[in-house]
RNA sequence: ACUCCGUUAGUCAAAUGGCUAAGACGCCUGACUUUCUAUCAGGAAUUAAGGGUUCAAUUCCCUUACGGAGUACCA
């Protein structure tokens, strides 16, 4: 596995990329930076209805976001493309036919509405219709029909499609079980009797997925497949498909899928309207309905917090070490430590990650995002801004929580806080705090530190108790209490304004 | 219903056929003689159940239960 890991990420552009997609991608891109392989991108759009505009452009936007982007994909010139299937469409045909002539395909003319019938029919018997070998001769086919009626019907335009003749029982004799190996879930087998004959080739001149797919995996040389659980079930069927064609399956690696933080099945978006998180890394409008699917970008996420937290859905580096880059996740990534069951999305610790990724932002940056999010800040020094971000940020989540947490550092509290007025004016506060403005007053070189001993000597002093003395003055300063230190914050915002509010605070005093 | 896959605290999860079953998020408590959504310190909480194999099983095997996925001319 050296240089010749080449992995694909395959999404349908049938809407925005659901978070479980990017983990999908995530890993695919993690393993073959670690072998020094390619990471292709492929848009799998073989379903013509269900195409959706703009959806491409959204995958590709969502991975160059989050740090992942591929080697190879559409509009990138390289030796494998087009990397579209629907410009690859003049591809599929050849190997349907190539399939039927070595008789391991047949056509088949059965009707939705009459496959439907037999459905509902076997259903009401508590019994499921499987299109396979011990039916395959009493429904419409190449194999139940004369060769003569077969290309009658195909001349006159009769539609048809092409199904994989799964289980040979006259080649095949035996029914057996047909076995494979997966990277992440070891040995994996299914019985070949209960595999049906699946469309490969659908009627408006599409292949299905599992066709495109194994023929653009075998053309475009990928090594490993590495893709959601759902497709466990369809691995029997492509291992032999690449048997049929004589080709070489590359290796299979199944990710657990994404869970539902909370009750039954996998994440989906109406989770994250109805808990309050976004299930996409981006905001996503809906072309049709114009719905607006809010984004972990626009919702003030890194990331890096994502990527991380992504990573650890589903694998983790055996270590106490949680915080990665994403050169560290590709040194330390390995398809072995992924699990099997599937994960439930923990929205909190998402929020953790970020908190994390905060801190490890320069007051700077962060002050310039803050500054551009925030219009009251338009006219504010930036450097101010800088000061003011790192006295809070590590109480801060996202850029979005900056201005809660520090107004006040730009205008004075227009009220308080009920509970906090309760709990810090007192009788005799008024008295307190007409003292404190006289110290403040005193303070002619106005920092943090002399105002603190200043005030502090005098409290100790004077036997008083700090929170008699501290709580009204953050009040006065903050509106309520909270916020970093308030000797900190009389120094930020100055001698005059300290006094100023300090007053406005007495008068409000019954 | 059938097929396949899975099951360590509320969640993400580590570990080994054998000492008190890591760590993180969240939660609770305390501390910080000034607040807190921060920080620090503590705490509660787990091997789904039942059978085997074994001197010994969370680890290996079986059964049950539960969960997930799939059973489309969707991917």
């Amino acid at each position: 596995m050296s240089n010749n890991v080449r992995v694909r990420f395959a999404p349908s552009p049938t809407g925005p990329l659901h978070i479980g997609g990017v983990r999908t991608a995530l890993f695919n891109y993690l393993f073959a930076k670690k072998h020094n392989g390619t990471f292709v991108l492929r848009i799998e759009d073989t379903d013509q209805n269900r195409y959706v505009e703009g959806a491409e452009d959204y995958i590709v936007e969502s991975l160059n976001w989050c740090g992942i982007p591929f080697d190879e994909g559409p509009n990138t010139n390289e030796q494998f493309s087009p990397y579209r299937q629907s410009e690859r469409k003049h591809l599929y045909k050849q190997y349907a036919e190539e399939l039927i002539a070595k008789g391991k395909a047949y056509y088949a003319f059965d009707t939705a509405e009459s496959l439907d019938a037999h459905r509902k029919d076997h259903e009401a018997k508590g019994k499921t219709f499987i299109y396979n070998w011990h039916n395959r001769e009493k429904l419409t086919n190449s194999i139940s029909l004369s060769k003569e009626e077969v290309d009658k019907r195909i001349a006159n335009g009769e539609d048809y499609v092409i199904r994989f003749k799964m289980l040979d029982l006259k080649n095949q004799g035996s029914h057996g079980t047909i076995r494979t190996r997966d990277l992440i879930r070891g040995s994996v087998s299914f019985k070949m009797e209960l595999l049906d004959d699946k469309v490969i080739f659908k009627s408006d001149g599409m292949p299905t997925y599992h066709l495109a797919n194994i023929v653009d995996d075998h053309l475009m040389k990928i090594s490993h497949v590495i893709r959601g659980e759902e497709w466990l079930p369809s691995v029997p069927l492509h291992i032999a498909l690449y048997h049929a064609l004589g080709w070489q399956a590359p290796e299979f690696a199944h990710l657990p899928l994404i869970l539902k933080p909370t009750g039954k099945g996998k994440l989906s978006k109406r989770d994250g309207d109805k808990l309050g998180f976004p299930v996409f890394p981006l905001e996503w409008t809906d072309p049709k309905t114009g719905d607006i699917s809010r984004g972990y970008k626009e919702d003030g996420y890194f990331p890096e917090a994502m990527v991380n937290f992504l990573a650890f859905l589903g694998w983790n580096p055996g270590t106490e070490q949680e915080i990665f880059s994403l050169d560290e996740l590709v040194n330390a990534f390995d398809l072995e430590r992924v699990h099997k069951a599937g994960a439930r999305f923990d929205p909190e610790k998402i929020k953790w990650f970020n908190h994390h990724y905060m801190q490890d932002q320069s007051n700077d940056d962060l002050a310039n995002q803050f500054k551009a999010s925030q219009p009251e800040l338009e006219s504010i020094d930036v450097n101010y801004i800088s000061l003011v971000v790192g006295l809070v940020k590590e109480r801060a989540t996202f850029i979005g929580d900056f201005w809660n947490l520090t107004h006040y550092f730009f205008s004075a509290p227009t009220s308080y806080d009920e509970k906090a007025s309760k709990k810090a004016l007192k009788e005799g506060t008024k008295d307190v705090l007409e003292k404190v403005i006289e110290l403040v007053n005193s303070v002619d070189d106005f920092t943090t530190d002399n105002l603190q001993n200043t005030i502090k000597g005098w409290i100790t002093s004077n036997d008083i108790g700090f929170g008699k003395v501290m709580m009204p003055l953050r009040l006065a300063l903050v509106g309520a209490l909270q916020g970093p230190d308030v000797f900190d914050i009389m120094f930020m915002i100055g001698k005059k304004e300290t006094v100023k509010r300090i007053e406005n605070i007495i008068s409000f005093i019954p």
